[in-house]
DNA sequence: AGTATGATTGCCT
DNA sequence: GGCAATCATACTG
């Protein structure tokens, strides 16, 4: 089917995939690991960065689904989302943590942490430990050099969800979502996990 | 042109 | 808990 990649269906809503890529591992160059947190953005979303209409900075959201958007945050951190809905929708997925799997020595070198908790706990974190950066702005997500692979366990995951971090806008929006109980998110969420 | 604000992190007290 | 780093974008004038 188009748009759907490993099990996941990139023409979905942004929350339901921000809930389907939960468990999948991302690699990128072999490294990475299984997503255990991320938060969904819509087009008419205030806190998304598409809300304002297009830039030089959000193009590639409103390019086809199923590839990524790389955004400089705070000048200094790489951030990866993955664009989602119908082309043009802008719609995307913040992957905000990994529990690392593959790859450790090379993420501990980027990273310069030993800590296995502190490689791909968030966002900024995520994208030093994947070298992540503008030449991936755009580039498919079913093609080298990334690679999703299906969660074996997929219907066993218990999912945890709350209002998204570092937002102004739509705070109260609970579009974070997380693997219950792992011990890799960025941040606690509020109840639950 | 100038100013304010971030989808963050790490280091400081 | 506070705050600097550092820069693209948005908003003001």
């Amino acid at each position: 089917m188009g748009g759907r990649i490993a099990d996941i269906d990139f023409a979905a809503p942004a929350p339901e995939v921000a809930q389907q890529l939960i468990g999948v591992t991302l690699l990128v160059d072999g490294v990475g690991g299984r997503i255990v947190e991320t938060e969904a953005y819509d087009r008419d979303d205030p806190a998304s960065h598409a809300f304002s209409g297009p830039s030089r900075r959000n193009a590639a959201m409103f390019g086809p689904p199923g590839c990524a958007y790389v955004y400089r945050s705070y000048g200094i951190h790489w951030c990866l989302n993955f664009v989602c809905r119908a082309p043009g929708h802008a719609a995307g997925v913040l992957i905000r943590a990994l529990e690392p799997t593959e790859g450790l020595a090379t993420m501990r070198r980027r990273r310069g942490v030993e800590d296995p908790r502190l490689l791909c706990a968030g966002p900024g974190r995520l994208g030093q430990a994947l070298a992540i950066d503008p030449a991936l702005n755009g580039r498919a997500l079913y093609a080298p050099p990334f690679q999703l692979l299906p969660a074996p366990d997929a219907p066993r995951l218990v999912l945890v969800a709350g209002p998204r971090i570092g937002i102004s806008k739509a705070v109260e929006q609970p579009w974070r979502f997380g693997e219950a109980g792992s011990r890799y998110w960025s941040r606690p969420f509020p109840r639950g996990g």
